[in-house]
DNA sequence: AAAATTAATGCAACCGATTGCAATTTTATA
DNA sequence: TATAAAATTGCAATCGGTTGCATTAATTTT
């Protein structure tokens, strides 16, 4: 700490005048004459001032700072989408604060406290998988602090939500392996506490039966989607059954690389034993044999999105209502996990 | 903005004591009567009263907050860096402001500036690929704010640096694919400015020489490791050759796992007509085929331990030198896609 | 019971920027 | 040149905690 820190009074005194004009002149308050405005600026980059934001948000009441909650940072999705958000909200001079609830409902409690502490103006956020109740929200929403939900979204809470149709998705791409001649479709999926899973299962299911194929609970497996989980599932549950299902709609697209390999290893073709359809579109379903079919869902696009509608509100008025369900669009994506046909 | 936010003054009157009393009651204290202070905490918990960071890290000259820069979120590596990073500072009382450069120097000095304005308490930085000038971490240094380098280091900046021995990792890749049997061993990898690939080249010459196979300059390709570089390389350059290599260092998995698909595709087996050496240990080295021998490169635990010295010397005395270099293990994970032998 | 300690509490200044309103200076108008 | 209008600038209070030092209250010691 060898050099002091240059503060609005110092150059005011420098410069003989006010620390009042100085404040203004920085912000380019259009009552300040440009001279003085020059003179201030230069100073001030002579002597490396800098603004102390804590002072300024102190007596302005707002942060600029923005916090998001995701319930894992080392995903490919949320990364693309923290990088969305993180690329427009940082040039509309915002900061980002970001932490991870690890899919545990009482870190979210914690972490939302901390942001609500932190003083956010914004609030993103994306559900743990078991939570509950929603009532750690309240303060935000109390408050008038805008709360956006993307992906893992709570119906119950009036906010802004962006989101993929779940459902169409989930619909499609069941569809598409009944195309294929699948008839014994398995189904694994998160879990459906969460509207992204139960959404994708309504699919499932609806495609199902609107070609007539009865739905079978046996072939639905809800877990935690890691490794370790998809490979109990399969091993101990699904390769041992009498009939094998001919057909997979696993919801995240590592974890249908995972099972791929898996089966292979049991010794099923793919896609003629057991055709295949993933989820996200995520570099590995590229380079799998087959490569795996899955669901486009645009992480960046969707993070770019959240941030631009926070940061207009945030700047705009802020009276409009804040209650807006952005759904974006996804498409599946045909790779030779699925193709048998044609 | 219903309520008003409560502040230690409205504690004090309502208790009828000093807001003295009360800040230094809601701080522990050990001059506060416990009983006085039971009272505040309890009034505090009933009014919903939450201290108000700015005025606090104004009066302290402290925030509490770290900053990360990194070149981009969106890969696997980085946010489990980010994740560990997350977890422990998250415990210790922390925020984190996270921000990327896209790669590119300018951004990442705008990037530092704002992390300075913010008076962050540390910054954590992975540089980007293109940054020759570390000026802008001046200011740091010269503030003693400390400065933590993982990953992509600057040699010539005194601070303390968190990273693996990349040369080592490049010799044991090479080494690993001499000894089953290759003798033209192309290099693909990112820009050599960079430590990372510069060492790792270095470990691949070393490697080489030991093991008297004279160094090729045209078996190495220097690009930015996206896939179209990737694509481009191999199929304009590589696989237009007389003579085909017959191993591959390339130094991450996904573009391992992306040459791989592209290799296969142009109909060369792996291992058998080139057998392939990736980086990371990331998901999708597992499930290509064949699934890639790789380098383990724990990331999450590199920002556990990246977060943990920082988060030490902040609250230690901060008097020692913070200038140690740590080198975390790595170590060569053996697959399908590089044995040829046994 | 007076004097000396120790325990609790409070006063008041301070951190650095912002802003409503008033004051002053400059420019335009009569 | 006097006067109104517009352009600049400054005063002083404010945001909400924190902290050195002083003061008062409670305990001990003599």
């Amino acid at each position: 700490m060898q050099d002091k820190e240059i503060t609005i009074y110092d150059l005011a005194e420098r410069l003989n005048i006010s620390a009042t004009t100085v404040s203004r002149g920085l912000q380019d308050h259009p009552a300040i004459n440009k001279k003085t405005k020059k003179r201030i600026f230069d100073l001030a980059t002579e002597l490396g001032y800098r603004s102390n934001k804590f002072a300024s948000n102190l007596r302005k009441q707002k942060t600029n700072t923005i916090g998001v909650i995701v319930p894992r940072l080392n995903s490919l999705f949320m990364s693309s989408v923290l990088s969305g958000i993180e690329k427009i909200v940082n040039n509309a001079g915002y900061n980002l604060i970001i932490s991870q609830s690890f899919e545990q409902e009482a870190k979210e409690k914690t972490n939302t406290t901390t942001m609500f502490n932190s003083r956010v103006d914004g609030l993103i956020v994306s559900l743990a998988s078991d939570t509950q109740d929603f009532s750690h929200f309240d303060t935000f929403i109390k408050k008038n602090i805008p709360v956006i939900f993307f992906d893992r979204i709570a119906e119950s809470i009036q906010s802004t939500k962006v989101l993929i149709d779940n459902f169409k998705a989930g619909y499609k791409a069941t569809e598409h392996l009944i195309e294929q001649g699948c008839k014994e479709i398995l189904h694994i999926t998160g879990n459906t506490a969460r509207n992204v899973y139960m959404d994708r299962f309504e699919g499932y299911k609806k495609a199902l039966s609107d070609h007539n194929i009865p739905y079978d609970p046996t072939l639905f497996i809800s877990n935690d989607l890691t490794e370790q989980a998809v490979q109990d599932s399969l091993l101990n549950d699904v390769l041992k059954r009498d009939k094998l299902p001919d057909g997979l709609f696993i919801t995240n697209d590592s974890s249908a690389a995972f099972a791929l390999t898996i089966l292979k290893e049991a010794g099923l073709k793919v896609p003629e034993d057991i055709a295949i359809v993933g989820f996200n579109n995520d570099l590995i379903s590229k380079v799998t044999e087959p490569a795996i079919t899955t669901i486009n869902y645009p992480g960046n696009e969707m993070g770019e999105n959240i941030a631009r509608i926070l940061i207009n509100h945030l700047d705009g008025e802020g009276d409009l209502s804040f209650t807006s369900t952005v759904i974006l669009n996804t498409e599946l994506i045909v790779r030779a996990s699925s193709q048998r046909k044609k």
